[in-house]
DNA sequence: ATTCTTCAACGACAACGGTAGTAGGCGTCC
DNA sequence: GGACGCCTACTACCGTTGTCGTTGAAGAAT
């Protein structure tokens, strides 16, 4: 859900409308209490701007994505990161430019390891 | 939750001495409630044996983990794998036998393309 | 036969996630 | 100066998740 504003500060209205596009069609008063309910939560901020408050992210989908990442592994497979990578590595397909690239980060690792 | 048969056939009993091992402190009941609901959603069966049923996992592991990834990816990439498998790379440590395994596989990627 | 233990069934309940309706304020446009 | 439209606040509903208590049946122990 919260992947949505990783395009900038949007109002509300905004933000249902990019939802829209993406084909979420919700009302607009879900989207508000999404919002409220986020900034409670403290991931996301306001403030008013013009007539309406404008929300922005206040976590970076680097850090959402490393955690939910993390508690996956955690509970998949005990908090063991390389099964989970071979699956991944077995389950999805990847093109030939992303092999390579892999491969460098992989040498990487061996110069600079742990 | 359900990670726990990953451990065999067991009785309710058993399944709640094993997390309390685990740490996890549940009631007898909780455990009850939760297989009673995990059968409905076909993802355990149980026999009787003796006077107590038996539960045991109708899905492996795998094809768990599979989707859990899969859900992950789409919610994070937009079903882009190639950057959730970078994010894993970079947040995680790997041994260096992991690192070995893991460049093996990523050959095998390249003799058996896509 | 009465008590003790074990088990399953049923139901309860709070928290949360997802969705939305209604109410009331404030500006704007004729 | 009322009608229209956009805005927030408050409230509500339902389904799922996590937790458990009570109850009653059925077998074992005394």
């Amino acid at each position: 859900m919260r992947v949505l504003w990783d395009d900038g500060p949007l109002t509300v209205r905004d933000v249902m409308k990019r939802l829209h596009d993406r084909g979420r069609m919700v009302a607009y008063t879900t989207v508000l209490t999404f919002l409220t309910r986020l900034e409670q939560k403290n991931v996301v901020a306001s403030d008013k701007r013009d007539t309406a408050y404008v929300y922005r992210a206040r976590i970076s989908r680097q850090s959402v994505s490393a955690s939910r990442i993390r508690s996956l592994v955690d509970q998949l497979y005990d908090g063991a990161a390389a099964p989970m990578l071979l699956q991944l590595i077995e389950n999805e397909k990847f093109s030939p430019g992303e092999i390579a690239q892999l491969r460098k980060l992989i040498d990487d690792l061996d110069t600079k390891p742990n």
